[in-house]
DNA sequence: CGGGCGATTGAAAAAGATCAAGAACGGTGG
DNA sequence: CCACCGTTCTTGATCTTTTTCAATCGCCCG
């Protein structure tokens, strides 16, 4: 079955702001009648470039993509990934110059939206402006999620968070469920989003694997004890912004 | 001398602003008179609490904050540090329950505005609006450029591109220059920001210090070779977006 | 069937954490 | 001005995590 259609895609997109932000219908439908330009992208296409100046942002239909700076010695670091239904640059809209790229990791349909519309749509409604810009402030709470993960978790722990970031965001798109989604990252592009390398991703994983947690292989993940992963990742969905998460008891919090 | 009014506060932020969006003199008039209640904490106070539902963002007039997240077992990460100028939750206009607490690290002076009147000035200033906006997506890059600092460089570069940022950020407010700038973070402080431990930091503070690159004592920092001191963290201050930067040649560039 | 990418393994090295103790510093009260 | 106290800094020794390097394996795809 096939998710590349421009008005699905929209529609999943809606339902994540209408999870932050309320909206009339009349502002609802607004944004579902937004033009679209479809793209596709190979597996390892860069689908922005570093540097360039972007006037449409990106909104994925199907695939899995992710953003992140290279060093000079090659070295990378994963700032983000995506999934179908994200807006991955809305945050473009405000500063075109794009500062990391984005490539796909599978096959993906993009649809690209003008910058001119999203400002005439903002313009027109205001309530959708707000939307917009909440948006990128939640877009922020989870890189700084990241943040927090990268630089006072081990290597378990960081896993063990990616992993139920994307049970839950996975989830949250109606696609999946929470023991079982896709997840086409190889272990090098886990060990980027996750500032270690690929060896020690493997070992870390084959950890995981081995207390009854989680089964992780190129093509998806599957959860053999959800209580068991939230508890490793210290996993609290709070900085998603999803309202009503059906989430299990026992999540760990934070002071 | 002090630092601590109002109008001054206000047109170090303006300053900033100007740096990335265009206003009219009527915005940036209109932006000036915002109302501002004025507030003080000592050191170690916070400013604003977890969980808290604020209603009015944070502009520091002098002193010294981060923004934390701490974990249950009490390891901490700095998400951010701010000084004069900086409006330090402008996001909370969108996202008003607080995720990580404020802290002030030094004697400090905030002039709370209140959210009825930024949204009221930015429906009345589209521009103004977009201004905003844009601040918050900047924070988002500043952020993800930690993030990128903390996955993929070692102690002695994340120390390098943490004083680098300072010492730009300090500069574009205007009261110092690159070579000496007021820096109050413990090792503590810094470890806590860098992903480390002080101990760690310690070492690896005296390690810069031999290497004639730069000076840090809990007072200030003094950068003794900031060619140098460019290069060891990889900084390219691009992320900041602050334009017409007076930087010195050999800046490192990431591809 | 062959090639190539990604996964896996082992051994050794390096970076950083941990633990514990002592020194220096900064501010306070007498 | 000095003595004292708590905080921060510094140091050494040791332990752990993670990286590095190098080799092999296995699987998928053409």
């Amino acid at each position: 079955m096939s998710f590349a259609n421009a008005s699905y895609a929209l529609e999943l997109f809606l339902d994540k702001v209408k999870a932050r932000s309320t909206l009339s219908t009349t502002e609802r439908n607004a944004l579902l009648s937004l033009p679209t330009i479809p793209r596709q992208f190979g597996a390892h296409r860069e689908i922005v470039r570093i540097g360039e100046c972007v006037d449409h942002a990106c909104l994925i239909a199907d695939g899995f993509v992710s953003r992140f700076a290279q060093m000079e010695d090659g070295r990378r670091q994963t700032i983000s990934v995506h999934i179908g239904g994200d807006m991955v640059d809305l945050y473009s809209l405000m500063l075109p110059a794009v500062p990391t790229p984005l490539v796909a990791l599978t096959p993906t349909t993009v649809f690209q939206i003008p910058h001119v519309a999203l400002r005439e749509l903002s313009f027109r409604y205001p309530a959708v402006a707000a939307a917009f810009w909440r948006e990128c402030a939640v877009d922020g709470t989870i890189i700084a999620e990241w943040l927090i993960s990268t630089g006072r978790r081990d290597a378990r722990g960081r896993l063990a968070h990616l992993l139920c970031e994307m049970a839950v965001r996975n989830n949250q798109i109606g696609r999946y469920n929470y023991s079982r989604f896709p997840f086409p990252m190889t272990q090098e592009h886990i060990a980027d989003a996750l500032g270690l390398t690929s060896v020690h991703v493997n070992r870390t994983l084959q950890g995981l694997r081995s207390e009854g947690l989680v089964d992780v292989s190129r093509r998806e993940v599957i959860v053999r004890d959800w209580n068991g992963l939230v508890f490793a990742g210290e996993f609290d969905p709070g900085y998603l912004h999803l309202r009503n998460l059906p989430i299990a008891a026992g999540l760990a919090t934070r002071r």
